[in-house]
DNA sequence: CGCGGGTTTGAATGAGTTCAATCACGGTGG
DNA sequence: CCACCGTGATTGAACTCATTCAAACCCGCG
């Protein structure tokens, strides 16, 4: 489990037994290919997801075939923390390209946050970290230009990967379509590609069919009014019910 | 705590001595104008808060005077639960209206939710509501065209007010004016009126200086893609760590 | 009466979409 | 080795939905 490891680590001291509890945890290593769905809508989840490679998306479609994408799940995401409640999922999580991710019984779950306040701590923060960045996503489909909404995502995503590798980079590690893109933004692909070749033009950023390098961070934050506060984790204790 | 009573009583038995621990708890009930700031922008907010009457919406200003509503907050609503971390918030909560709202602090809001698991119960669902309202908004903004995001929105504010109220009605209450829709809904001010207009034209709606009355709830929740499930709250049990 | 907030209407503009064609590229089969 | 295919990216041109600017309107209130 070294995607969340790295993650936990950010909120719980590195000393404690949190960390060995969870890789006591039973799970099952499986693997999803592209499209393929993780949750269906609808469907009641009784599992915590981890993903350990590749990329998932949450999603959902209208009726005439348009897609909104929520939100993406990186390597060290965990999902369906909240919804262990028997509560039907009103959107799909799908991998957006191949997979693999651990999949925990809630209850296995439920039992080492119980037993562990530093871990009840921890999912608490992502849970939190998770709602921010949904905040922040409707914030930039509801106000915020093309331009503006492919650098902010571009900088919220490198954010995330920087949070998980630990690895302070320029370079955005980017497997996925610019349609997909498209829907998470709520653009066209066509537009996409534009507004891409603009701020490539402009010497923002790099493109390569790997990802994205950040040339010029500084305007890059600055055109997107881009403060990576709501992703920060403090390590601060709380009290959770007991 | 007549507002928050009805929307409690969804989730928990009303046998329950659950009920009667909330309204032991110690709170001031406190007052503000349309505007006023409930809690600030990088404010660490130390309380949950409970409205009673009146709107307050949950937004972020852009540096340039661009703003996005992300939710609007109806009597009966209760936020803050989540961020009882010492997590600075990363949006401003304001009133819309004149608005009385209850503080709890949250200290003593989490004991009696330690005390009293079906209280747990019921505000873990109302924190889930809360977030698929959240995605249903980055749904509505990303995704659909104006007059679907009118309509989306208008049944699902009446879709709230009745789950407080108990009151099933065709009647929206809507205190509030068109430039915080437009704010809501990613739109101008003057294409909220011109997208009124055309609902009010074709027999959608009638509008009056107090609110809205849906004339044809059918082809609106057709129109509008509308499906209210994710309001819904099931009054199921589960199990929260302890 | 006159002011001010909110709503409405018109006309011009603009950002983003749609449709359609082209290109680039990796994989596959002959 | 090369022709062929399919997916994704790019480009152009026409179009549309929504914005902007500006003026008029409505109405409650001092």
């Amino acid at each position: 489990m070294n995607a969340l490891y790295h993650r936990i680590r950010q909120y719980v001291d590195s000393d404690t037994l949190a960390i060995d509890k969870l890789a006591e945890l039973d799970h099952r290593l499986e693997n999803r290919m592209p499209g393929e769905t993780i949750v269906a809508e609808g469907e009641r989840a009784d599992f915590v997801f981890v993903i350990e490679r590749g990329w998932a998306v949450r999603n959902r479609l209208l009726d005439d075939g348009r897609r909104q994408i929520l939100n993406f799940m990186l390597p060290g995401d965990c999902f369906d923390l909240m919804s262990l409640t028997q509560a039907k999922s009103d959107h799909a999580v799908n991998a957006a390209t191949h997979v693999s991710l651990r999949r925990i019984s809630s209850k296995d779950f439920m039992g080492a946050i119980a037993s562990q306040p530093a871990l009840a701590t921890a999912f608490w923060w992502v849970a939190i970290q998770e709602d921010s960045i949904l905040r922040e996503q409707i914030i930039r489909v509801g106000r915020r230009s093309a331009t503006e909404r492919l650098a902010h995502l571009f900088l919220e995503l490198n954010r995330r990967q920087i949070i998980v590798t630990g690895d302070e980079t320029d370079f955005l590690d980017l497997p996925i379509s610019q349609s997909l893109l498209a829907d998470a933004l709520g653009l066209s692909v066509v537009h996409v590609s534009r507004t891409l070749a603009k701020l490539r033009n402009k010497g923002f950023v790099k493109t390569s069919p790997f990802g994205i390098e950040i040339l010029d961070r500084e305007r890059l934050s600055a055109l997107a009014d881009f403060d990576s506060r709501y992703l920060r984790a403090t390590k601060l204790r709380i009290s959770v019910p007991e």
